[in-house]
RNA sequence: CGGGGUGUAGCGCAGCUUGGUAGCGCGCUUCGUUCGGGACGAAGAGGUCGUGGGUUCGAAUCCCGCCACCCCGACCA
């Protein structure tokens, strides 16, 4: 049945509401799709909630094609199957907790890879059962620190997650490839842009990891790509092709030096450059020459508290959020004044290699970034105030307990796999695959028996694509100032046929046009108001997002209707009596 | 959790400096006119001014506390 704008539950705003900073927020709004109900939380209205069933089909249908099998868990769940992997504790705040009428508790689904592996272990224990891939399209619960962007990131999202179990590696990579090819599949035929990136297995633990990523201004990760297109990751996965050992001989004794007032990189450059005893022969010193060390502090999840020292070239900040990733599942903060106090060893703002490592006189642990590789000269911290210490020599003056990846990716940094520059931009991770092992399995006890009739532990891959995220991805990346603009597959109809004017013979044609289409299939919204001006109905069909509108108006006394392209604005004019075969043939090129 | 900002009608806002019992635009209702780019006139409906306390004859407005929400940072589909 056509939606007819007379009786559709919508309201369009003419102003944007306050609230919504990103278009995609937005718009849906303005255009009825959505309403707030709470932060991070979401109501679908008619429309919106077609266009998200749209999603919600195309990806069903793409994992089914792959050979998934859909099933579908409560998002109420028991503690105890999330306590055996530690995500009770592991997810903190994240979690949404309850207890019910007898004070036990309840968790509201952030993820189920807990209640996948026992529905497996219940049901299964021999290797003919395997591979085995399932999934589910399934709302999910994260109670996020800063719910933003309206759909983009909310407390209750709706996510198709999926699982893979197999017996051995190769039969995880194979399953891990076909997850892969059958999201490309989906993300095309949603009509996505989207790039493929390496990423970090974070919270999830395993090896192997890829996100999906919308490039898109709004979007909250971070990429790099190669510009000869070899090489693409998320900059918390960048790992930076370390440059070759350089031998010692010839390298100057280290020598520790006097420098008053240099607690930063860019004094101590200054001052190095401004004296005659420290200036370089050959060329002036850059931040690139010194050494920073900064002192974080580690809070793991039984509690312990860890301070960590990262050595990385002064010219580069720490990318907290490579340095979280590194360090998960503990939390990082900067080290406290009391920290430093309980450390005497530790002189803030000159601090030195030789005071940091597990064997040092501190006993922090010092990992350097690879870019410090053995015979690099450093000028760096002395470790007592006003004095750093020049051409101390990596891996003949000081040997760090080893390296991290923290440094802050720039563009224009080579690439790790040719060295032609990176660049970067920015992206929504619409889907993130990751071959998760058998941390899963292994937790839960989920074993088979194989040829021999050994026991061994199943190995799974776990793949998720946000539904109601890509619905706002696809909002972001497609619309114009004037409104959405909906690729057909997920559009709430095909064609929004607009009514102009009071003569009854044009909403006449246009119920005729209407009955027409539908005859062929083709999904039709209606503008069959009433007394309402051409101007607000072309403005609300901007506005809707309808990949095809047909004006039926005024050109109706020549016996024409208009047919405009919603995206590129072309218009044609054809024959009443055409229109339809013209409007099937654009539906359905 | 750190920093910034905002709470007044369904939505977008003014009023607050200098206290006197609430207003504008959109939307909504009724009537008439209009009908290809968010029309016009007339008449209406709709608000415990986030919340608790204080000052005052009198508080949307001044003072104190609290709450909520939005934005920027740290987490994730």
């Amino acid at each position: 049945m056509a939606l007819r704008l007379s009786t559709l539950f919508l309201r369009t705003l003419r102003e944007d509401p306050a609230d919504a900073e990103v278009p995609s927020h937005r718009l849906l709004v303005r255009a009825g799709y959505v309403r707030r109900v709470a932060p991070g939380i979401f109501s679908w209205l008619p429309l919106g909630y077609r266009v998200f069933r749209n999603v919600e089909r195309v990806v069903r249908e793409e994992m089914d094609a792959a050979g998934s099998q859909e099933v579908h868990f409560p998002a109420l769940l028991p503690r105890e199957p999330y306590e055996r992997t530690n995500r009770w504790t592991e997810y903190a705040d994240l979690l949404f907790r309850l207890k019910d009428r007898r004070d036990n508790d309840f968790l509201l689904g952030p993820t189920h890879e807990e209640m996948f592996t026992l529905m497996v272990k219940d049901l299964y224990s021999s290797y003919k059962d395997l591979p085995l891939w399932l999934y589910q399209i399934q709302t999910k619960y994260r109670d996020e620190a800063r719910p933003r962007a309206g759909i983009l990131r909310g407390r209750e999202f709706v996510m198709k997650d999926s699982y893979s179990f197999d017996v051995d590696d190769a039969g995880l990579r194979a399953s891990y490839e076909g997850h892969r090819a059958a999201y490309l599949k989906t993300f095309d035929r949603l009509g996505l842009t989207y790039v493929t990136v390496s990423a970090m297995s974070g919270s999830m633990g395993g090896s192997a990891s890829e996100e999906f990523l919308a490039p898109c201004e709004t979007g909250e990760d971070t990429y790099v790509r190669c510009s000869t297109g070899d090489y693409a990751a998320n900059v918390e996965a960048v790992q930076i092709l370390p440059p070759e050992p350089i031998p010692f001989e010839g390298s100057p004794a280290a020598h520790v030096e006097s420098t008053p007032a240099t607690p930063t990189i860019d004094t101590l450059v200054a001052v190095s450059n401004e004296r005659a005893d420290l200036r370089r022969a050959d060329r002036d010193w850059t931040g690139a020459d010194t050494l920073k060390n900064v002192v974080v502090r580690l809070t793991h999840p039984d509690g312990h508290i860890e301070l960590l020292a990262v050595g990385l070239p002064g010219d580069r900040e720490v990318d907290m959020k490579r340095l979280e990733a590194q360090v998960f599942p503990a939390a990082v903060e900067p080290a406290t004044e009391a920290d430093f106090a309980a450390n005497p060893a530790l002189v803030k703002g000159y601090i030195g290699p030789l005071s940091l490592g597990e064997q040092s006189e501190s006993k922090v642990r010092f990992l350097v970034d690879p870019r410090v590789v053995s015979g690099t000269r450093w000028i760096t911290g002395a470790n007592q105030p006003g004095h750093h210490v020049y051409d101390l020599v990596a891996g003949r003056d000081f040997t760090p307990d080893g390296t991290i990846e923290v440094a802050e990716i720039r563009a224009g940094d080579p690439c790790p796999k040719c060295g032609s520059p990176l660049e970067i931009a920015r992206g929504i991770e619409i889907g993130h695959i990751f071959q998760l092992g058998r941390k899963f399995a292994e937790a839960l006890d989920l074993k088979v028996l194989d040829e021999n009739g050994k026991q061994v532990v199943v190995t799974m891959g776990s793949y998720g694509i946000g539904v109601s995220r890509a619905v706002a991805a696809i909002a972001e990346q497609t619309c114009d100032a004037d409104g959405l603009i909906w690729p057909r597959e997920i559009a709430p109809a095909d064609v929004h046929i607009v009514a102009t004017g009071k003569e009854d013979a044009v909403f006449a044609a246009a119920e005729t046009l209407t009955s027409e289409l539908e005859a062929q299939g083709i999904r039709v919204m209606l503008d069959d108001r009433r007394g309402v001006s051409p101007g607000v109905k072309f403005k609300d069909s901007e506005l809707l997002g309808v990949p095809t509108i047909v004006v039926v108006g005024k050109g109706l006394a020549d016996g024409e209707v208009e047919i405009k392209d919603r995206a590129t604005g072309e218009r044609e004019r054809v024959a009443v009596g055409s229109a339809a075969d013209r409007l099937v043939a654009i539906c359905r090129p």
